[in-house]
RNA sequence: GGCCCCGUGGCGGAAUGGCAGACGCAACGGACUUAAAAUCCGUAGGUCCGAAAGGGCUGUGCUGGUUCAAGUCCAGCCGGGGCCA
C-alpha cells in the first residue's frame, strides 16, 4: 500500500484544473452568483502564514459555493504600489517596477501551489498602467463631481527625507526612517470629500448585518458623530470667536477660551507678537497625530484678549492659544470648563484658572469638590443661574435654546471624520492627473494616462518625480502655455478602494464595466484582517458611493458580508543572553527547549504574532514542501475559530498530515466496494443504518458550518465521520461507499487535491470540482429514538433512550423507574416533574 | 478614563437556558515489530470510597441573583485583549 504522495498529486491536480480552465467565472450565467473575495496582498515577495490562512478560508467558501451550484467569482490581484518598492530601489538599486513584478511572479507561483480555486484570467496589479489609467479617470470624475478638492493641510514633514509622513510613521515625534524630529507644515494637498457622505456612511452601517459588530462599532467611533452647539464669544478687541461644544450645559463653569495654534485668529495675533509666534512654532513640532497631541503636556499662551461670556457680557474670560485644541475639530476653538473636562482641568491647574463645578452628582450636593479628576458623569446643574436643578440633558437643550434665542449660536452636529488626504510625495504610486498652470490655475490633465516615467533615480531624498528633469514640464491643456504636472501620487488606499469592482471585468475599456459589476457586486463574502477595519473599508465604502453616482455600479455598499480572520501566532524562544531564537535553532526535549544540539536551555516565551523581529516566523513554503498544501490548509481550518488568533505548532501540522494519510488509507483499504452508483439495499442491518445516519448527519452539520464560516466545527464533524468508518467489510458495500464518498466530497473544499485523488481512486471519472455538494436525507439526520437526560433536583441521575414523540406522562413514568433516580429520591414523593419533550426530565423532590 | 469583546481539562476548543469537556493536539497503557517509525486498540476534569464492577461529592475567573434547570441570562468585582480618548 502506497502512502499518499501529496507533492506529486497536488502538482498533477493543479495542472488538470488549469488545463480545464476550471475556475473561470462566467459573466453570463443562469446560476445564482457568488462573489468571494479575500483582501488582495501587497507583493512583498513571498506569502506568509497570514496569507495562507486568509486565502484558505476564501478558497473553502468559493469551492463550497461552487459545489452548491453557484456561479462563483474568486479573483486575485496585487496591491502593488507603495513605499517598500522605492526602498528596495534605493537600497538595492532595483527599479521599483522590476522589483514589484518579480515579487508578484514569485508570490503568484506560491499561491498557485496552495491550489486555490482562483480565476487567474482576471488578475491585475494596481501598478499596471491599464489599472491606474482608469483610476486617473475616476479621480477626474470625482473632481468634476466636486468630490475631490485641493486645500492647505497640516502634514507631518520629515525634513531629512523631504517627504510627508503618515501619522503612524511618526514615532515619538520623529520620522520612522530618518529619526529626525518631524515638523508640522502646511502644504497644498489633494483631498477626497469623504465627508460629503458622512451621514450615509454612518447610518448605512446599521444595514450591514453580515459585518462583525466590532467593525461596525469601530467605524461608528471613527466617524464620531457628536451633537452640541456652535456659538460665539465677543472679544475685547471687537472681534468674536466661534466655538463648538458638546457640553453647552457647562457654560457657567467656563474659565477660559482656547484657540488652536492653527486658528486664523492665533496666526493673526502672532504677527504682532513674537513670543506667540514662537509658541505656535513650538506646538507645530508635535506633529498631527491626535494621540501625540493628547498625551503631550497641556501648554497655553495667554493672548491678553478677553472674551465675554455669552450669557453675561460682564463676565470676562482669558483667551489662550493652547496646544491641545485641534483646528480640524469643530471650529478650532473651545471654551474650557475645567470641572467637567480632563484636558481643561489639567490646563486650568497648570495656569491657576478657576475650577467651578456646575454638574453635581446625586447625593453629593453638600460636599462636591473637584480634585485631580474632572467629573463627566450625570448629575444636576448648580452654580448655573437659569440652568440650576436641571439634569445634564435638559440643561444642554435649554442652554442651546437660550443661545439660539439670543442669536449667539445654533445646535450643530459635528463629526470626527475628516476629508481624506490622498497626496503622497512619492514615486511608486498612481500619478495625480492634474496640471498646474501659472495662467489657468489647476487644470485636469487631458492626456490620460499620465504614466510614471521609468528613468528615475532614488539617490536624492524627496520625490523622484519632482527631481525628474523633464517629466513634470508640460503644456497647459487649456491655454497651451508652460505648466507643470502635479508630482504627487495617490495614497495606495485609493488603489484598493475599487479593485473589487474592476474584477468584474478586468479588461473593460471603462474603469468599471457597469453591466458586469451590476451582476457581481456586492461582494458576497469579503475576508481579511481586522487591521483594515477602519480605513480601507471606509474608503472602499466611500468610493463605491462615488462609483454609484457615476453609474458604474448599482450599489452603495461594496461588501455585503465581511469576515475578519485572526492572526497566525507562534511560540517565541530566547537564548540565555536574551536574543531571540528561530524555531529551527532550538529543539524540544521533555517539554523544555534547548539550543539545538546542546544542553543550553532556551526560554520559551509567549505565543505571539509571527514577526521577523521575534524570529518566530514559519515559512509556508517549507511546510508545503514537507507536507503539501492540503496539510497546511487543513491546519489553518482546524481547532481554532477563524476569527481568533491561531497558534502554529509542529505537532498540529503533523496531526493534519496524519489525517491526510488516514483519509487516503480509508479509501485505499476499502475492500470489495461495488462500483460507483450502486443503489443502496432496501433493508439495512443496524450497523449499516448507523453508518448511514453518521454520514447524513455529517453532511447536514458540515454544510451548516461552512455556510456560517465555522471551519473548525466543520473539521470536527469530518473527523467524527472518519471515526465512524468501519474497520472491516461486514457492513454493506454500497453503504460504505456512500460514507466514503461523502467523506471525500466533504473534504473537497478544504483539501481539494486529496479529495480529487480519493475520488479518482474510488472509481470516478468526473472531478470533485464537477460534482455537486452532497445532500443530507432529513429522515437519516433525525434519529428515531432520542436520549433524554433525567435529573433529580437539577442533578443528572440517568438517561433514557426513548422513541420520539412519546407523551410526557410516559416519559415521566420511565424516568421515575430508573434505579439511580429512585435512589436519589430516597423514597420521597416528587413535588414536581418538568418534562421537556425529547430533551430532559427534571424531578423536583 | 469611556465603550466593546473574551475568561471552560495539560493545550486549541465544543455545547438553540436542558447530559459540560464533542473533535483535535499532547500524555499514558496495550497490540504489531528483532527494534524503531508508521499504524491500530484503549484510558483520561478534579477528588473521595471500593480489590474490582461501580458509586459519592465537586467542577466552566470570583461573589451574588433570576430559574424546575445557568458555561449560557442579570448585577457587581477580578484578569486578559481591542477600539476610542
Amino acid at each position: 500500500m502506497a502512502r499518499y504522495n501529496a507533492k506529486e498529486s497536488e502538482k498533477a491536480w493543479q495542472a488538470e484544473w488549469s488545463a480545464r480552465n476550471a475556475f473561470a467565472a462566467s459573466n453570463d450565467s443562469q446560476k445564482p452568483k457568488c462573489y468571494v473575495l479575500e483582501m488582495f496582498p501587497y507583493p512583498s515577495g513571498r506569502i506568509h502564514m497570514g496569507h495562507v490562512r486568509n486565502y484558505t478560508m476564501g478558497d473553502v467558501l468559493a469551492r463550497f459555493r461552487r459545489a452548491q451550484g453557484y456561479n462563483v467569482l474568486h479573483p486575485m490581484g496585487w496591491d502593488a504600489f507603495g513605499l517598500p518598492a522605492e526602498n528596495a530601489a534605493r537600497d538595492k538599486g532595483i527599479h521599483p517596477r522590476d522589483w514589484t513584478y518579480a515579487n508578484i511572479a514569485a508570490m503568484r507561483s506560491q499561491l498557485k501551489q496552495m491550489g486555490l480555486a482562483i480565476d487567474w484570467s482576471r488578475e491585475f496589479a494596481t501598478c499596471d498602467v491599464e489599472y491606474y489609467a482608469h483610476q486617473q479617470q475616476l479621480f477626474l470624475e470625482f473632481y468634476k463631481a466636486g468630490l475631490v478638492y485641493r486645500a492647505e493641510a497640516d502634514v507631518n514633514w520629515d525634513p531629512v527625507d523631504h517627504t510627508v509622513l503618515a501619522n503612524e510613521q511618526v514615532i515619538d515625534g520623529r520620522g520612522w526612517r530618518s529619526g529626525a524630529p518631524v515638523e508640522r507644515r502646511k502644504l497644498s494637498q489633494w483631498f477626497f470629500r469623504i465627508t460629503a457622505f458622512t451621514d450615509d456612511l454612518l447610518s448605512a452601517l446599521d444595514k450591514l448585518d453580515r459585518w462583525p459588530e466590532k467593525v461596525r462599532l469601530m467605524q461608528r467611533n471613527w466617524i464620531g458623530r457628536s451633537e452640541g452647539a456652535r456659538f460665539s464669544f465677543d472679544l475685547s478687541n471687537g472681534g468674536r470667536v466661534e466655538v463648538f461644544s458638546t457640553r453647552p450645559d457647562t457654560l457657567f463653569g467656563a474659565s477660559f477660551v482656547a484657540l488652536s495654534p492653527d486658528h486664523p485668529l492665533a496666526e493673526e495675533l502672532a504677527k504682532k507678537d513674537s513670543r506667540l509666534q514662537a509658541f505656535i512654532a513650538e506646538c507645530r513640532r508635535i506633529g498631527t497625530a491626535e494621540e501625540a497631541i493628547e498625551t503631550a503636556e497641556k501648554l497655553g499662551y495667554d493672548t491678553g484678549l478677553k472674551a465675554s461670556h455669552p450669557f453675561d457680557a460682564s463676565w470676562k474670560l482669558p483667551v489662550y492659544v493652547a496646544n491641545f485644541v485641534l483646528m480640524a475639530y469643530g471650529t478650532g476653538a473651545i471654551f474650557g470648563c475645567p470641572a467637567h473636562d480632563q484636558r481643561d482641568l489639567d490646563f486650568a491647574r497648570k495656569y491657576g484658572l478657576p475650577v467651578l463645578p456646575v454638574v453635581v452628582p446625586e447625593g453629593m450636593e453638600k460636599n462636591f469638590v473637584i480634585g485631580d479628576e474632572a467629573y463627566t458623569g450625570p448629575g444636576r446643574l448648580a452654580n448655573s443661574r437659569f440652568l440650576d436643578g436641571l439634569d445634564v440633558e435638559s440643561a444642554r437643550n435649554e442652554a442651546i435654546r437660550r443661545l439660539q434665542a439670543e442669536g449667539k449660536g445654533t445646535r450643530e452636529v459635528n463629526y470626527r471624520l475628516r476629508d481624506w488626504l490622498v497626496s503622497r510625495q512619492r514615486y511608486w504610486g498612481c500619478p495625480i492627473p492634474m496640471i498646474h498652470c501659472p495662467a489657468c490655475g489647476v487644470v485636469p490633465a487631458a492626456d490620460l494616462p499620465v504614466k510614471l516615467p521609468d528613468d528615475v533615480t532614488f539617490d536624492k531624498p524627496g520625490n523622484p518625480l519632482e527631481h525628474h528633469p523633464a517629466w513634470k514640464h508640460v503644456a497647459c491643456p487649456k491655454c497651451g502655455g508652460k505648466a507643470t504636472r502635479d508630482t504627487d501620487t495617490l495614497d495606495t488606499f485609493v488603489d484598493s478602494s475599487w479593485y473589487f469592482a474592476r474584477f468584474a471585468d478586468n479588461r473593460a475599456q471603462a474603469p468599471v464595466n457597469a453591466k458586469a459589476a451590476g451582476y457581481w457586486l456586492p461582494v458576497d463574502q469579503y475576508i481579511g484582517g481586522i487591521e483594515h477595519a477602519i480605513l480601507h473599508l471606509l474608503y472602499a465604502r466611500f468610493f463605491t458611493r462615488g462609483l454609484h453616482k457615476f453609474g458604474y455600479v448599482n450599489v452603495d455598499e461594496p461588501f455585503a458580508g465581511l469576515f475578519t480572520q485572526g492572526m497566525v501566532c507562534h511560540e517565541t524562544y530566547r537564548a540565555p543572553n536574551g536574543e531571540w531564537l528561530e524555531p529551527g535553532e532550538i529543539e524540544k526535549r521533555a517539554g523544555k527547549a534547548y539550543l539545538r544540539g546542546t544542553n543550553t536551555e532556551a526560554v520559551i516565551g509567549h505565543s505571539e504574532k509571527m514577526s521577523k523581529s521575534r524570529k518566530n516566523v514559519i515559512a509556508p513554503e517549507t511546510i508545503i514542501d514537507i507536507y503539501g498544501a492540503d496539510t497546511i490548509r487543513w491546519f489553518m481550518l482546524s481547532d481554532t475559530p477563524p476569527e481568533r488568533d491561531i497558534e502554529w505548532t509542529d505537532e498540529g501540522a503533523e496531526g493534519s498530515w496524519r489525517f491526510v494519510q488516514r483519509v487516503w488509507r480509508l479509501v485505499e483499504e476499502a475492500a470489495n466496494l461495488p462500483p460507483p452508483g450502486t443503489p443502496l439495499p432496501k433493508d439495512l442491518a443496524a450497523d449499516a443504518l448507523d453508518l448511514r445516519r453518521a454520514t447524513h448527519r455529517a453532511i447536514a452539520a458540515v454544510t451548516e458550518d461552512l455556510e456560517n464560516l465555522r471551519f473548525n466545527r466543520a473539521v470536527a464533524q469530518i473527523y467524527s465521520l472518519a471515526n465512524a468508518m468501519p474497520a472491516d467489510a461486514k457492513i454493506d458495500g454500497a453503504v460504505r461507499r456512500e460514507a466514503l464518498e461523502t467523506l471525500v466530497l466533504l473534504i473537497g473544499p478544504m483539501m481539494p487535491h486529496l479529495a480529487e485523488s480519493c475520488w479518482r481512486a474510488l472509481g470516478h471519472r468526473q472531478l470533485v470540482i464537477e460534482t455537486p455538494w452532497p445532500k443530507a436525507d432529513p429522515a437519516l439526520v433525525r434519529s428515531d429514538t432520542v436520549t433524554i437526560a433525567v435529573q433529580v433536583n437539577g442533578k443528572l441521575r440517568g438517561t433514557l433512550e426513548l422513541a420520539r414523540g412519546l407523551d410526557s406522562k410516559a416519559v415521566e413514568q420511565a424516568a421515575l423507574l430508573l434505579e439511580p433516580v429512585a435512589r436519589a429520591l430516597g423514597g420521597k414523593t416528587p413535588r414536581r416533574v418538568i418534562v421537556v419533550p425529547e430533551r430532559i426530565v427534571n424531578i423536583v423532590a
